[in-house]
DNA sequence: CCTGCCGCCTGCGCGC
DNA sequence: TGCGCGCAGGCGGCAG
């Protein structure tokens, strides 16, 4: 589930259910869940196992469980799920990592259909793994710096969208939440960065952080079961979009057809009337 | 350095 | 009905 809100859902998720329990044995059923764990998957399971779960951390899209010193780190990729649920119950198909608690409570499986997602042990990465130290603060962490943002963003010589899905310069945006934010902000994805004026930058930030802190309200956003937190669950905000995934359909500010654009082998969904395409492609 | 493009996977819905 | 294609909430690595 992979942008802020949805990890932040699946985070709070793991806060409540497995810190202060300790892990009794993780069986790894797909290797490549733990791809990044360069010792292999034995290693891994005998580095987690007997470990005691201190708590659930997130930046950006990666979640992490500190163990003592060391991390648990875990990234969804584009259908990861994290699922808690009764030991006895059926091993669905996709199931990459199972883990099993000394107290014989509910257990933890990392489910992941197209396999994009991996888990990790990280020595010394309690705090923060230092895998994933040139990930950006997210915007609604008070570590995030709206002045060195916009100073980046004018550094940089890119269409802003595809600055906003740039997780070292700011984290947790997906194509979703760009695409909602940019139509908030009245932007359009290609818009150059080095072209924004302060103004339309401070209106962006604030488009972003409303539109993620709806999207949590909302438990985050679902299209179908693939996205859901660790009880399975859907969120609700996908009847909020605006322009994501709505081609053709009205746009809710003005009436104008919502139009799909080809973006970086992916979509942008925007409103004509309300983001004007930059003319030139550079305003 | 920086920016943009490609590949990694599985499954679904669509048109032919 | 079957098959191929395009598409899907991501990221790291690499070429230019």
């Amino acid at each position: 589930m992979p942008e802020l809100p949805e990890v932040e859902i699946v985070r709070r998720g793991l806060q409540q259910y497995v810190t202060g329990r300790t892990i009794e044995a993780v069986r790894v059923l797909h290797p490549r869940a733990v791809r990044w764990h360069a010792a292999g998957a034995d290693d891994f399971a005998a580095a987690i196992a007997g470990r005691r779960i201190a708590g659930a951390r997130r930046r950006g899209k990666y979640l992490w469980l500190p163990v003592g010193e060391d991390a648990l780190l875990a990234h969804l990729g584009m259908s990861g799920q994290l699922l808690i649920g009764d030991p006895g119950r059926p091993l669905s198909a996709h199931v990459r990592a199972w883990f099993t608690f000394t107290d014989a409570g509910p257990d933890l499986r990392f489910t992941d259909q197209r396999t994009f997602g991996h888990l990790c042990f990280v020595p010394g990465g309690a705090e923060l793994p230092g895998t994933i130290a040139h990930i950006a603060p997210d915007p609604l962490e008070p570590a995030f710096d709206d002045g060195a943002f916009a100073a980046a963003l004018r550094r940089r010589r890119s269409g802003i969208k595809r600055a906003l899905l740039d997780q070292s310069l700011v984290s947790g945006i997906g194509n979703i939440y760009a695409d909602e934010s940019l139509w908030r902000a009245g932007l359009h994805w290609a818009r150059r960065t080095e072209t924004l004026r302060p103004a339309e930058i401070t209106r962006l930030l604030r488009a972003v952080r409303e539109v993620l802190a709806d999207a949590l309200v909302a438990g985050g956003t679902s299209f179908d079961s693939l996205y859901v937190n660790v009880n399975g669950e859907s969120g609700y905000f996908s009847r909020r979009l605006a322009v994501y995934g709505r081609a053709g359909s009205p746009c809710p500010r003005c009436g104008t057809a919502v139009r799909r654009d080809a973006f970086m082998n992916r979509s942008a969904y925007s409103c004509p009337r309300c983001q004007p395409r930059p003319r030139h492609g550079c305003w």
